[in-house]
DNA sequence: GATCCAATAT
DNA sequence: AATATTGGAT
Protein backbone atom coordinates (compact mmCIF):
# COMPACT_ATOMS: atom_id res chain seq x y z
CA UNK A 1 0.00 0.00 0.00
CA UNK A 2 2.67 2.83 1.36
CA UNK A 3 4.45 1.43 -1.40
CA UNK A 4 2.79 2.04 -3.99
CA UNK A 5 1.82 5.27 -3.05
CA UNK A 6 5.53 5.74 -2.69
CA UNK A 7 5.86 4.37 -6.04
CA UNK A 8 3.10 7.00 -7.42
CA UNK A 9 4.82 9.97 -6.00
CA UNK A 10 7.90 9.18 -7.33
CA UNK A 11 6.28 8.32 -11.21
CA UNK A 12 4.48 11.91 -10.63
CA UNK A 13 7.83 13.34 -9.63
CA UNK A 14 9.62 11.96 -13.01
CA UNK A 15 6.56 12.84 -15.05
CA UNK A 16 6.46 16.33 -14.14
CA UNK A 17 10.45 16.83 -14.33
CA UNK A 18 9.67 15.35 -17.76
CA UNK A 19 6.89 17.74 -18.40
CA UNK A 20 9.29 20.51 -17.57
CA UNK A 21 11.85 19.57 -19.72
CA UNK A 22 10.09 19.07 -22.50
CA UNK A 23 8.70 22.68 -22.14
CA UNK A 24 12.10 24.00 -21.72
CA UNK A 25 13.29 22.02 -24.55
CA UNK A 26 10.42 23.15 -26.59
CA UNK A 27 10.86 26.63 -25.90
CA UNK A 28 14.63 26.26 -26.94
CA UNK A 29 13.40 24.88 -30.13
CA UNK A 30 11.47 27.75 -31.06
CA UNK A 31 14.78 30.14 -30.78
CA UNK A 32 16.43 27.87 -32.45
CA UNK A 33 14.06 27.53 -34.98
CA UNK A 34 14.90 31.07 -36.24
CA UNK A 35 18.02 29.76 -37.05
CA UNK A 36 17.23 27.03 -38.46
CA UNK A 37 19.87 27.05 -41.01
CA UNK A 38 22.58 28.44 -39.11
CA UNK A 39 21.72 25.80 -36.25
CA UNK A 40 20.58 22.88 -38.56
CA UNK A 41 22.13 20.47 -36.12
CA UNK A 42 21.27 22.07 -32.98
CA UNK A 43 18.05 21.94 -33.85
CA UNK A 44 17.88 18.31 -35.14
CA UNK A 45 19.39 17.78 -31.29
CA UNK A 46 16.87 19.46 -29.56
CA UNK A 47 13.68 17.79 -31.49
CA UNK A 48 15.16 14.53 -30.69
CA UNK A 49 15.69 15.21 -27.15
CA UNK A 50 12.44 16.19 -26.89
CA UNK A 51 10.71 12.80 -28.52
CA UNK A 52 13.51 11.09 -26.20
CA UNK A 53 11.60 12.68 -23.35
CA UNK A 54 8.11 12.19 -24.62
CA UNK A 55 8.69 9.15 -25.47
CA UNK A 56 9.50 8.62 -21.99
CA UNK A 57 6.84 9.77 -20.53
CA UNK A 58 4.75 7.86 -22.86
CA UNK A 59 6.22 5.02 -21.93
CA UNK A 60 6.54 5.22 -17.80
CA UNK A 61 2.47 5.96 -17.85
CA UNK A 62 -0.80 5.40 -19.39
CA UNK A 63 -2.16 8.83 -19.56
CA UNK A 64 -0.93 10.55 -22.46
CA UNK A 65 -0.90 14.41 -21.35
CA UNK A 66 1.92 14.96 -23.56
CA UNK A 67 0.80 11.97 -26.00
CA UNK A 68 -0.73 14.96 -28.33
CA UNK A 69 1.75 17.92 -27.73
CA UNK A 70 -0.15 20.81 -26.46
CA UNK A 71 2.81 23.20 -27.48
CA UNK A 72 0.62 24.81 -30.00
CA UNK A 73 3.88 25.83 -31.67
CA UNK A 74 2.72 23.46 -34.82
CA UNK A 75 5.83 21.51 -34.09
CA UNK A 76 5.16 18.30 -36.17
CA UNK A 77 4.17 20.62 -39.00
CA UNK A 78 7.89 22.31 -38.62
CA UNK A 79 10.47 20.10 -37.72
CA UNK A 80 9.88 17.46 -39.53
CA UNK A 81 10.30 18.90 -42.96
CA UNK A 82 13.63 20.84 -40.96
CA UNK A 83 14.89 17.76 -40.58
CA UNK A 84 14.34 16.16 -43.77
CA UNK A 85 15.36 18.96 -45.39
CA UNK A 86 18.93 18.85 -43.31
CA UNK A 87 19.30 15.23 -42.41
CA UNK A 88 20.64 13.91 -45.78
CA UNK A 89 22.78 17.38 -45.80
CA UNK A 90 24.45 16.30 -42.84
CA UNK A 91 25.03 12.67 -44.49
CA UNK A 92 26.49 14.13 -47.78
CA UNK A 93 28.66 16.38 -46.47
CA UNK A 94 31.44 14.21 -45.77
CA UNK A 95 31.68 13.35 -49.66
CA UNK A 96 32.70 16.81 -51.29
CA UNK A 97 33.75 19.49 -50.40
CA UNK A 98 31.62 21.35 -53.04
CA UNK A 99 28.26 22.65 -51.00
CA UNK A 100 25.97 20.59 -51.70
CA UNK A 101 22.40 21.72 -52.47
CA UNK A 102 19.60 20.80 -50.85
CA UNK A 103 17.12 19.41 -53.90
CA UNK A 104 16.01 22.11 -55.93
CA UNK A 105 12.51 21.53 -56.85
CA UNK A 106 11.25 24.02 -59.62
CA UNK A 107 8.36 25.95 -59.99
CA UNK A 108 6.30 23.82 -62.68
CA UNK A 109 6.19 21.34 -60.33
CA UNK A 110 3.19 21.38 -57.83
CA UNK A 111 4.67 20.56 -54.84
CA UNK A 112 4.87 23.41 -52.56
CA UNK A 113 2.79 23.27 -50.09
CA UNK A 114 4.63 20.73 -47.32
CA UNK A 115 7.71 22.65 -46.08
CA UNK A 116 7.64 25.79 -44.97
CA UNK A 117 10.88 25.65 -43.48
CA UNK A 118 11.74 29.81 -43.75
CA UNK A 119 14.92 28.85 -45.43
CA UNK A 120 13.12 28.89 -48.52
CA UNK A 121 14.25 32.39 -49.43
CA UNK A 122 12.87 31.98 -52.54
CA UNK A 123 9.60 31.66 -52.76
CA UNK A 124 8.29 29.88 -56.63
CA UNK A 125 5.53 32.41 -56.64
CA UNK A 126 7.82 35.22 -55.21
CA UNK A 127 9.97 34.20 -58.00
CA UNK A 128 7.56 34.01 -61.25
CA UNK A 129 6.28 37.55 -59.85
CA UNK A 130 9.20 39.29 -60.10
CA UNK A 131 10.24 37.79 -63.56
CA UNK A 132 6.91 38.66 -64.53
CA UNK A 133 7.39 41.92 -63.59
CA UNK A 134 10.87 42.18 -65.63
CA UNK A 135 9.86 39.79 -68.92
CA UNK A 136 7.73 37.39 -69.70
CA UNK A 137 9.29 34.57 -71.29
CA UNK A 138 6.63 32.44 -73.77
CA UNK A 139 8.33 29.30 -73.72
CA UNK A 140 9.35 27.80 -70.53
CA UNK A 141 10.71 24.71 -71.90
CA UNK A 142 13.05 24.03 -74.87
CA UNK A 143 16.21 24.57 -72.90
CA UNK A 144 19.41 22.80 -73.80
CA UNK A 145 20.07 20.77 -70.68
CA UNK A 146 16.08 19.92 -69.33
CA UNK A 147 15.97 16.46 -68.13
CA UNK A 148 19.32 14.81 -68.15
CA UNK A 149 20.23 18.10 -66.01
CA UNK A 150 17.69 18.13 -64.05
CA UNK A 151 17.91 14.44 -63.00
CA UNK A 152 21.11 15.10 -61.76
CA UNK A 153 21.11 18.21 -60.34
CA UNK A 154 18.22 16.51 -57.81
CA UNK A 155 19.92 13.57 -57.46
CA UNK A 156 23.84 14.32 -57.03
CA UNK A 157 25.20 17.46 -56.23
CA UNK A 158 26.75 18.13 -59.48
CA UNK A 159 25.33 20.33 -61.79
CA UNK A 160 26.10 19.51 -65.23
CA UNK A 161 27.42 22.26 -67.27
CA UNK A 162 25.44 23.78 -69.63
CA UNK A 163 26.98 25.71 -72.67
CA UNK A 164 24.32 29.13 -72.87
CA UNK A 165 24.62 29.98 -76.27
CA UNK A 166 23.69 33.08 -77.05
CA UNK A 167 20.07 34.31 -77.67
CA UNK A 168 20.78 35.39 -80.68
CA UNK A 169 21.19 32.60 -83.12
CA UNK A 170 20.31 30.51 -79.90
CA UNK A 171 16.96 29.84 -81.61
CA UNK A 172 16.24 27.58 -79.06
CA UNK A 173 16.03 30.57 -76.30
CA UNK A 174 13.13 32.28 -76.03
CA UNK A 175 14.24 35.26 -78.18
CA UNK A 176 14.82 38.64 -75.96
CA UNK A 177 12.54 41.16 -77.10
CA UNK A 178 15.06 43.83 -76.94
CA UNK A 179 13.71 46.98 -79.51
CA UNK A 180 14.66 49.98 -76.69
CA UNK A 181 18.57 49.73 -77.15
CA UNK A 182 19.85 52.05 -79.87
CA UNK A 183 22.51 50.13 -81.09
CA UNK A 184 20.99 47.20 -82.35
CA UNK A 185 22.73 47.47 -85.58
CA UNK A 186 25.31 45.31 -85.38
CA UNK A 187 25.69 41.33 -85.17
CA UNK A 188 27.06 39.45 -83.17
CA UNK A 189 28.67 35.66 -84.60
CA UNK A 190 28.10 34.50 -81.53
CA UNK A 191 30.49 31.68 -81.54
CA UNK A 192 32.96 33.35 -80.17
CA UNK A 193 31.74 33.00 -76.91
CA UNK A 194 34.89 30.32 -75.94
CA UNK A 195 32.36 27.32 -76.77
CA UNK A 196 33.82 24.10 -75.24
CA UNK A 197 37.01 24.03 -73.82
CA UNK A 198 37.38 28.07 -73.50
CA UNK A 199 35.79 28.17 -70.09
CA UNK A 200 35.10 32.26 -68.85
CA UNK A 201 36.85 34.65 -69.60
CA UNK A 202 37.70 36.90 -66.91
CA UNK A 203 35.97 40.00 -66.36
CA UNK A 204 39.04 41.81 -67.57
CA UNK A 205 40.07 39.44 -70.37
CA UNK A 206 36.19 40.22 -71.91
CA UNK A 207 36.01 43.60 -70.59
CA UNK A 208 38.96 44.00 -72.21
CA UNK A 209 37.75 43.70 -75.62
CA UNK A 210 40.90 44.04 -77.23
CA UNK A 211 40.59 40.87 -78.93
CA UNK A 212 40.11 39.83 -82.47
CA UNK A 213 37.02 40.56 -82.87
CA UNK A 214 36.24 44.07 -83.50
CA UNK A 215 33.54 45.03 -81.03
CA UNK A 216 34.81 48.44 -79.66
CA UNK A 217 32.28 50.38 -78.74
CA UNK A 218 29.92 47.93 -78.42
CA UNK A 219 27.38 46.74 -76.39
CA UNK A 220 27.52 43.46 -75.20
CA UNK A 221 24.58 41.19 -76.78
CA UNK A 222 21.87 41.04 -74.39
CA UNK A 223 22.11 38.03 -71.68
CA UNK A 224 18.77 36.60 -71.95
CA UNK A 225 17.91 34.92 -68.35
CA UNK A 226 15.92 31.78 -69.50
CA UNK A 227 13.92 29.99 -66.76
CA UNK A 228 16.70 27.02 -66.79
CA UNK A 229 19.29 29.76 -66.29
CA UNK A 230 16.94 31.18 -63.67
CA UNK A 231 16.90 28.26 -62.14
CA UNK A 232 20.19 27.82 -61.86
CA UNK A 233 21.16 31.13 -60.88
CA UNK A 234 18.52 30.73 -57.89
CA UNK A 235 19.60 27.24 -57.17
CA UNK A 236 23.32 28.73 -56.46
CA UNK A 237 22.02 31.47 -54.42
CA UNK A 238 20.39 28.90 -52.34
CA UNK A 239 23.50 27.32 -51.83
CA UNK A 240 25.73 30.22 -50.86
CA UNK A 241 23.10 31.56 -48.10
CA UNK A 242 20.61 33.80 -49.98
CA UNK A 243 21.12 36.98 -52.46
CA UNK A 244 22.43 38.76 -49.84
CA UNK A 245 24.93 36.88 -49.12
CA UNK A 246 26.13 35.53 -52.38
CA UNK A 247 28.76 37.24 -54.63
CA UNK A 248 28.34 37.15 -58.27
CA UNK A 249 31.31 35.26 -58.96
CA UNK A 250 30.38 32.16 -56.47
CA UNK A 251 27.14 32.29 -58.50
CA UNK A 252 28.87 32.28 -61.57
CA UNK A 253 30.95 29.31 -60.42
CA UNK A 254 28.06 27.48 -58.72
CA UNK A 255 26.22 27.61 -61.94
CA UNK A 256 28.39 26.76 -64.35
CA UNK A 257 27.08 27.90 -67.43
CA UNK A 258 29.39 28.62 -70.13
CA UNK A 259 30.04 31.87 -71.54
CA UNK A 260 28.46 33.50 -68.36
CA UNK A 261 30.31 36.59 -66.89
CA UNK A 262 30.15 37.80 -63.61
CA UNK A 263 29.05 41.14 -64.88
CA UNK A 264 25.70 39.09 -66.45
CA UNK A 265 25.15 37.71 -63.00
CA UNK A 266 26.01 40.60 -61.35
CA UNK A 267 23.86 42.78 -62.71
CA UNK A 268 20.73 39.68 -62.38
CA UNK A 269 21.59 39.71 -58.99
CA UNK A 270 21.61 43.33 -58.35
CA UNK A 271 17.65 43.38 -60.00
CA UNK A 272 16.90 40.02 -57.88
CA UNK A 273 18.06 42.11 -54.94
CA UNK A 274 15.68 44.95 -55.32
CA UNK A 275 13.14 42.61 -55.87
CA UNK A 276 13.50 40.46 -53.09
CA UNK A 277 13.96 43.83 -50.45
CA UNK A 278 11.16 44.90 -48.91
CA UNK A 279 9.20 46.73 -51.42
CA UNK A 280 8.71 49.57 -48.26
CA UNK A 281 5.21 48.17 -47.74
CA UNK A 282 3.82 48.96 -51.29
CA UNK A 283 1.92 51.73 -49.75
CA UNK A 284 5.19 54.50 -49.66
CA UNK A 285 4.32 56.19 -46.04
CA UNK A 286 4.05 54.47 -42.33
CA UNK A 287 7.39 54.97 -42.05
CA UNK A 288 7.66 54.07 -38.40
CA UNK A 289 4.56 52.22 -37.55
CA UNK A 290 4.88 49.23 -40.50
CA UNK A 291 9.03 49.37 -40.71
CA UNK A 292 10.21 46.75 -39.17
CA UNK A 293 12.58 47.04 -36.12
CA UNK A 294 15.62 45.49 -36.27
CA UNK A 295 17.37 44.36 -33.26
CA UNK A 296 20.72 42.71 -33.46
CA UNK A 297 21.13 39.38 -31.46
CA UNK A 298 24.79 38.24 -31.57
CA UNK A 299 25.88 40.15 -34.89
CA UNK A 300 22.36 39.11 -36.32
CA UNK A 301 19.47 41.60 -37.49
CA UNK A 302 16.99 40.52 -36.49
CA UNK A 303 13.42 41.61 -36.53
CA UNK A 304 12.47 42.58 -33.05
CA UNK A 305 9.00 41.39 -32.98
CA UNK A 306 10.01 37.58 -34.33
CA UNK A 307 13.13 37.82 -32.50
CA UNK A 308 11.31 38.02 -29.09
CA UNK A 309 7.92 36.10 -30.07
CA UNK A 310 9.79 33.50 -32.54
CA UNK A 311 7.06 33.20 -34.79
CA UNK A 312 8.57 33.98 -37.67
CA UNK A 313 6.83 31.48 -40.16
CA UNK A 314 3.86 33.21 -39.31
CA UNK A 315 4.56 36.48 -39.30
CA UNK A 316 6.08 36.02 -42.74
CA UNK A 317 2.95 35.30 -43.70
CA UNK A 318 0.95 37.08 -43.00
CA UNK A 319 3.19 40.34 -43.56
CA UNK A 320 4.06 39.48 -46.91
CA UNK A 321 3.27 42.11 -49.98
CA UNK A 322 4.11 41.56 -53.32
CA UNK A 323 7.34 39.87 -52.25
CA UNK A 324 6.41 38.44 -49.47
CA UNK A 325 8.26 35.34 -48.45
CA UNK A 326 11.37 37.17 -48.82
CA UNK A 327 10.38 40.36 -47.72
CA UNK A 328 10.28 39.01 -44.44
CA UNK A 329 13.40 38.66 -42.82
CA UNK A 330 14.01 35.46 -42.62
CA UNK A 331 16.53 34.31 -40.39
CA UNK A 332 18.31 31.97 -43.02
CA UNK A 333 18.36 35.44 -45.58
CA UNK A 334 20.12 37.56 -43.38
CA UNK A 335 23.90 37.59 -43.75
CA UNK A 336 24.81 34.81 -41.68
CA UNK A 337 28.28 35.11 -39.63
CA UNK A 338 27.74 31.69 -38.92
CA UNK A 339 28.59 31.55 -42.18
CA UNK A 340 32.02 32.39 -41.00
CA UNK A 341 32.16 28.80 -39.69
CA UNK A 342 31.32 27.07 -43.07
CA UNK A 343 31.77 27.54 -46.95
CA UNK A 344 32.21 30.69 -46.68
CA UNK A 345 35.14 30.69 -44.29
CA UNK A 346 36.91 28.21 -46.87
CA UNK A 347 36.31 29.96 -49.89
CA UNK A 348 38.48 32.91 -49.57
CA UNK A 349 40.46 35.95 -47.62
CA UNK A 350 37.85 38.40 -48.77
CA UNK A 351 35.21 36.97 -46.80
CA UNK A 352 37.30 37.27 -43.58
CA UNK A 353 37.29 41.07 -44.17
CA UNK A 354 34.42 41.99 -46.42
CA UNK A 355 31.93 38.88 -44.52
CA UNK A 356 32.87 41.25 -41.50
CA UNK A 357 32.22 44.36 -42.65
CA UNK A 358 29.00 43.41 -44.34
CA UNK A 359 27.92 41.00 -41.66
CA UNK A 360 29.09 41.09 -38.27
CA UNK A 361 28.76 44.97 -38.29
CA UNK A 362 25.47 45.92 -38.90
CA UNK A 363 26.07 49.47 -37.58
CA UNK A 364 29.23 49.11 -40.89
CA UNK A 365 27.20 47.97 -43.62
CA UNK A 366 25.62 49.21 -46.83
CA UNK A 367 24.69 52.84 -45.54
CA UNK A 368 28.31 52.97 -44.34
CA UNK A 369 29.96 51.92 -47.47
CA UNK A 370 27.96 54.07 -49.81
CA UNK A 371 28.92 56.98 -47.00
CA UNK A 372 32.21 55.97 -47.14
CA UNK A 373 31.96 56.28 -50.83
CA UNK A 374 29.88 59.82 -51.07
CA UNK A 375 32.31 61.12 -48.34
CA UNK A 376 34.94 60.47 -50.60
CA UNK A 377 33.45 62.11 -53.51
CA UNK A 378 32.99 65.49 -51.66
C1' DG B 1 20.40 43.72 -68.78
C1' DA B 2 24.74 46.32 -69.96
C1' DT B 3 27.85 49.88 -68.34
C1' DC B 4 29.86 53.22 -65.71
C1' DC B 5 31.84 54.42 -61.32
C1' DA B 6 33.93 53.93 -56.98
C1' DA B 7 35.61 51.03 -53.23
C1' DT B 8 38.32 47.47 -51.87
C1' DA B 9 41.41 43.49 -51.87
C1' DT B 10 45.33 41.17 -53.75
C1' DA C 1 50.56 50.19 -60.53
C1' DA C 2 47.68 46.68 -62.20
C1' DT C 3 44.09 43.67 -61.74
C1' DA C 4 39.99 41.38 -59.86
C1' DT C 5 35.55 41.60 -57.56
C1' DT C 6 31.98 43.75 -55.89
C1' DG C 7 27.93 46.98 -55.17
C1' DG C 8 25.34 50.85 -56.58
C1' DA C 9 23.65 53.87 -59.99
C1' DT C 10 22.41 54.85 -64.81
Amino acid sequence: MIKSLSNMMKYNEKREKCCEYIEALEEERRKINVFQRELPLCLELVTRAIEAYKKEISGTTTDTLYGQPECSEQTTGECGPVLDLFLPVKQSSASTDEEEEEVYEDDDVEHHESHDTGIDFVDKNMKSEWLKSVQLWNQPEAVPVSKSERSQQETQTVVEPIKENDNGAGSHQPPCYEMSNEKNDYIISLATTSSGSGRQKTEAERGGSGGSSSRRGQRKQRRCWSHELHRRFLNALKQLGGPHVATPKQIRELMKVDGLTNDEVKSHLQKYRLHTRRPSQTIPNNRDSQTQHFVVVGGIWVPQANHSKANAVASRKTTTGIYGPMVSPLPSEWPSHSNFGREISEERSRCSNKGIVRCSSPAMSSSTRTKTKNSKLS
